[in-house]
DNA sequence: ACGTATGTTGACTAAATAGTCAAGTAGTGA
DNA sequence: TCACTACTTGACTATTTAGTCAACATACGT
């Protein structure tokens, strides 16, 4: 059984998730989580600390389970990156990508939220170049800076993302990510 | 001198912009257009009908600023089309671009708001695909599939706005607009 | 059994916010 | 001058929202 600060903690991150941090009334996250409102402000100080608590540990959470295949894999990691980019199951595309919503939602507006969604997309950025590097010592992948190709396999993924977001089809997503797979490729020697 | 509804449709873009749809209150829009809250009233139904009364007009007057040349230019459009995506002085990545800001704050959360982001987004990757296939018209570009190619360089342009709104640093929007080009460029031959 | 720390309840306050309205002003054509 | 329309003013209401608080419950070590 889930206890009250992790019912808070999804819930949080669902309804920001969903309606951004502005538009998640914190009533709405404490009847998600079942939570009343005096239980909420004995764990956390207020609504934008929960919040910021919610977003760091759920992302890292999520990275956590998407990236820890890269330790074990050994050849076809490049290929396995594919599969797993063309998979529309790990994606929403209603709700498009939480890192993006929140960068562009919060970012210019406050500086703690700036600060942590700064890292957040730091750490997204290094488990691609570590795919990257990888790929490169196994020798799938000609050497080449992989700091700058892991930048643009970020931005064009999230580029792809709010794409889909955008026209409501998920077609235009798989139509980015094979170009940029494409682009790889050429790479690839 | 400004009309009244041109100073709130001004003002409503430029809070909006700042600081998302739901975070802009009303009465800050209003102090910024130096306007009455009855007077706003008496041209537009609500604050909704205000905000997209408001991204729909600048983007489409922002739209036409941006990409005129389109039609008198001959020779060089490419060169002319990567110069512009270069120039830093026409961006503003704390706030990042409009479009992606507000798809990812309102599509999800509100139909009007959805249909209208959709509608401005296919204008945007027009605008582009009439640049490519200018291009391709006077032999600058082989021919392609210039429609892929545009959902292409936008998605791609949308996400490295995205990665320097997230750092806080231009050049990583250089950095992906590079990529991108040289990925165009293999395309040119 | 007692005391303490930890967690829970929900009514309450204060502020912010969208929207209403009746009374006013100014320009225009007859 | 008069009537009419277009626009303006700002006080007012109703609702939503974050945050407070004091009383209550539960678990646990002694």
């Amino acid at each position: 059984m889930e206890n009250t600060r992790d019912k808070l903690i999804d819930a949080t991150f669902d309804e920001i998730y969903s309606h951004g941090y502005q538009g998640a009334p914190l009533t709405d996250i404490l009847k998600k989580a079942g939570v009343h409102k005096g239980s909420m402000y004995h764990f956390f100080k207020n609504k934008k600390e929960m919040a910021l608590a919610a977003i760091g540990e759920k992302m890292f959470e999520k990275f956590n389970e998407r990236y820890s295949y890269v330790e074990s894999y050994q050849i076809g990691i490049l290929d396995e990156f594919y599969k797993r980019l063309r998979d529309l199951t790990a994606r929403d595309f209603k709700r498009g990508c939480p890192i993006a919503n929140i960068v562009q939602e919060m970012s210019n507006i406050d500086e703690d939220f700036n600060v942590l969604m700064k890292s957040i997309y730091e750490v997204f950025r290094e488990n691609v170049k570590s795919i990257l590097d990888k790929a490169i010592e196994i020798k799938e992948l000609k050497p080449c800076d992989t700091t700058k190709l892991a930048l643009f396999i970020t931005s064009t993924l999230e580029g792809a993302i709010l794409s889909a977001k955008a026209t409501g089809d998920e077609q235009d997503y798989l139509d980015v990510i094979d170009e940029m797979i494409d682009y790889i490729q050429m790479k690839r020697g």
